[in-house]
RNA sequence: AAGCUGUGUCAGACGAUCGCGCGGUAUGGCGCCGAAAGGUAUUACCGUGAGGAAAGUCCGGGCAUCACAGGGCAGGAUAACGGAUAACGUCCGCCGAGGGUGACCUCCGGGAAAGUGCAACAGAGAUAUACCGCUUCAAGCGCCUCCGAUUUUAUUCGGAGCGCGCUGAGGUGUCCUCAGAUCGCUUUGCGGUCUGGGGUUCACGAAGCAAGGGUGGAAAGGCGAGGUAAGAGCUCACCGGCACUGAUGGCAACAUCAUGCAAAUGUAAACCCUAUCCGAUGCAACACCGUGUGAAAGAAGGGCUGCCCGUCCGCCCCGCAAGGGGAUUUCCGAGGUGGCAAAGAGCUGUGCGGCAACGCAUACGCCAAGACAGAUGACCGUCGUUGACAGAACCCGGCUUACGACACGGCCCGGCG
RNA sequence: GGAGAAGUACUCAAGCCGGUGAAGAGGCGCCCCUGCUAAGGGUGUAGGGUGGGAAACUGCCGCGAGAGUUCGAAUCUCUCCUUCUCCG
């Protein structure tokens, strides 16, 4: 389990309005402190102190299929820069797709995401810090 | 070959890497979150994992709750006929009507001789009429013919005619023309929209008739002959229509033939009538757990949740009383678990029955998605390149809508044999 | 997921137990008022597509879309589309 799914409504819209933002072409993110942290760590059984992460498409952007599909492609991009990068864990982040995402590949959502994570200070490259 | 038409099948496949939901086995844990109920990893392996429409939510069921055998009213649904089905507004067959050269397709396709309503405008008249018209009779006028009188004749007067033609004022419409208002411009005249005046033409006595005229979606069937004062299904032939008439064929709708009839505008996707069917609410139902020393009603009522009847439950106990106790009913309740997935109105093959929908029998045949922010993706390679519409949410049977590819049958046209 | 409601001109809308021309208000145009503007008063067009005409004017279509019933549909019936509300 690399992350727990947001799933309060009231959480989303106080994200909405008091989260650090940055937005590009294909996606927003939103970034506060989870202030339930704490407990969701000591209910974990392995007592990982991990983020809660809410991904949003909107009804505009297509039917069903197609909003599962961008859904789809948000969450493989979290995955890849869970792996890839050096991220900060008892956040509350929510990414959600704007109407470019439906025709573009994994690789351009990733790399967005790369960015909105590093300017929000969320994550940093472990690349460079080996160089 | 093109076009059209009907039916059926599939829903890209395989391989590599990373990754996801659920179930099982092993591993691991016995802690933590929560008031409680309850929930919970990690890793490895194995199994499994969206559709023909999963969609629209338009019908029909299952299932669940409402204490419920039943009856009536209201309300709703369906509508040729026969069958299929658990059921249906679905399906099959068939009948009738309509469309198409044809294969074939379409039809909310009962009743307007039970009753009520509606049918604007136009038109003389809208479910019954008589404006024009046609014919007869009568009045007046004119003409014609005949007779008589007068007169030389012409002429004049009177009478007669199943003889011929015409019809005063007022009001109405048509056409022409004039004036006014207003608008436009190719501006001092034309055109448009209205209002008013004048002139011209035609018709208006009674009875009969409904052929002809034009209006309209619709004017008491069409056409020809006879018939008549003029006419008319008034009569007849042919065609058409109707029938709670008969015969034949068909289970039936109905078809064909015979016989009879002249009453018959349209509209029931207007009210309505007839026949058949339907209790309501929907898994956010509902059950259980948990929580509140919850709230309300309270000896009246409650209840299938529109109404009435029936049925059922309750209307109790202590006490002289005040009062107390218990029973009953209703409502709220954050959250959790179940409902919920596995197997049934299931699919496939074969046999039999049936035109078919479908039914019966059989195989030691096949089947295991299931969440609760909601699981199938990314990228690479190969198959010649590209894959349309599109994501289960309690479960089934249909309908409707969206849409790609392929196969098979058939029709039409043209050519060839 | 389930249950409903509505769609008429640029906007708000009436008409919806069928009948000639689809009300009305706001907005918009013009005039008056003012040195100018706002406000106020008066007045006019009422919207779109298409055909005739030089223009005034006028024919046809058009009430979310498409079928059907009817002589005739904004209105009645069916199927789609869009928007909104409620249950949690």
């Amino acid at each position: 389990m690399k992350y727990y799914t947001l799933k309060e409504n009231h959480l989303f819209s106080k994200a909405y309005r008091n989260g650090q933002y940055s937005g590009g072409k294909y996606i927003s993110v939103y970034v506060m402190p989870d202030y339930h942290a704490a407990r969701l760590q000591r209910a974990n059984p392995l007592k990982l102190r991990i983020n809660r992460v809410g991904f949003t498409v909107a009804k505009k952007l297509g039917v069903a299929v197609v909003r599962n599909r961008v859904k789809r492609i948000l969450r493989e991009a979290y995955y890849k820069a869970w792996k890839t990068l050096d991220m900060k864990t008892g956040k509350i982040i929510v990414i959600a797709a704007r109407s470019a995402a439906v025709s573009v590949k994994t690789d351009d959502i990733y790399k967005e995401l790369e960015a909105a994570l590093i300017q929000l200070g969320v994550a940093s490259a472990k690349e460079t810090e080996n160089e």
